[in-house]
DNA sequence: TAGTGGTCTAGACCACAGC
DNA sequence: CTGTGGTCTAGACCACTAA
């Protein structure tokens, strides 16, 4: 089979293209499964894996009795992928360093959850390219307690340590103000890119992290293909 | 079988709560495919079906021979659904108008494609939120050029005509110029976000759009879920 | 080389939504 | 109701690679 498709492969392709090219638009309806396996001469597990794997990229729509129709696009639904900052810059080469500006716990007095407030710059060959302002849920890592300036970028410890279940990104754009000029070495009121991220384990709250980019200096790309090669 | 849950997806949730709360951690080994037939009392294609989703939302990775592993996560990998502008203000039971601002045809002397350039606002109940400058390429989309102002949102002209195949979505932050702030009734120097998307069809650029937003003013959230519920 | 995943078959029963 | 998808079985052969 080196070099061959996979059967449910292959369907799943011709019907990508199919839609793509516009022979199949949205709304119209597909072969149903069992008129699949007749034009491709394989089994019905077959042929479901292949619709199923479109299905989940949000191509195909499928209603019981009804059949499986193309999806109407309603927006661009796509990937991003937000890779750690210390991995990526260290993946370029470069030296990468997370310079601790402030670290405090914070136990409200309520009882409530203590947390780890870490403000610091992220710094590649040298330069601040990015602020981070980080809340963390000592309740939910207590072993976070011993993180300082010996311990390298927060970020990159709870990825190795912490497993989340659910996260949110948010994008959003500010004007730097003092502090934040200085630190990026820009003029104040520039406009700079900010990611808030917060990320949860279950029902708990792991981290909520501000990281905050000079403009241009973070490529922040999401893709979408139809997984073509 | 109402209310029960198949039991590919048990199996699935079973493994995934192990990693979720470290019971198993990154790298380790799962059972291997005859194990899980053996301990749920299902066949091979149901295990198959329940690792293969869990290899697709990148919490484990097989190997040949190996077995399967928790997965080291490497970032954050999260979908982000980019509506279109119109149908998410239709969808909050505000009026939306796309107001062209320019429309302009340019041929490059090479005798290369001809782009369609339109710029324009996004208007909900009456209110500019957004500037939007697009190219679109002609050769690609001929039926483009009948779009003028009477057409409503390029964007979902395009959208509901034109297949694409690949997207690219870059975020960014800028500095309100004049106009701008003119157009969105921002303060000169104000930080927006800027949302670039450049799409294709196989090999042919399609269109390029930059949307600039007031700060706060769009909710741009990634999500990343392990589908709970 | 042996063990693991990758793929496939030729059936089957059931739920459920449209007709 | 009937047709469609949702799920499942109990096998099988093959490819690849780690041991």
């Amino acid at each position: 089979m080196s070099g061959t498709l996979a059967i449910h492969e292959r369907i799943r392709r011709d019907l990508e293209s199919q839609i793509i090219s516009g022979a199949l638009s949205a709304g119209d309806r597909i072969p149903i499964e069992h008129e699949l396996m007749a034009e491709y001469g394989c089994s019905r597990m077959t042929v479901n894996k292949a619709v199923i794997a479109l299905v989940a990229t949000g191509l195909i729509e499928r209603r019981k009795r009804a059949g499986s129709f193309v999806a109407r696009p309603k927006g661009h639904r796509m990937q991003i992928e937000i890779p750690d900052l210390e991995a990526q810059v260290t993946a370029r080469g470069e030296l990468y360093r997370f310079q601790w500006l402030s670290r405090d716990i914070w136990r409200p007095d309520g009882g409530g959850s203590a947390l780890l407030t870490i403000d610091g710059l992220h710094m590649s060959n040298g330069i601040a390219f990015a602020f981070e302002h980080r809340l963390i849920a000592l309740d939910a890592v207590p072993h976070a307690e011993t993180l300082g300036p010996s311990s390298g970028s927060p970020g990159a410890w709870l990825l190795a340590h912490v497993p989340w279940t659910e996260a949110e990104t948010r994008f959003d754009a500010l004007n730097a103000d003092r502090d934040l000029a200085t630190h990026l070495g820009l003029r104040v009121g520039d406009a700079c890119l900010q990611v808030e991220r917060k990320t949860w384990r279950g029902n708990d709250r792991i981290t909520l992290v501000r990281q905050i980019f000079a403009p241009g200096a973070q490529d922040l790309v999401a893709r979408f293909g139809h997984q073509h090669a």
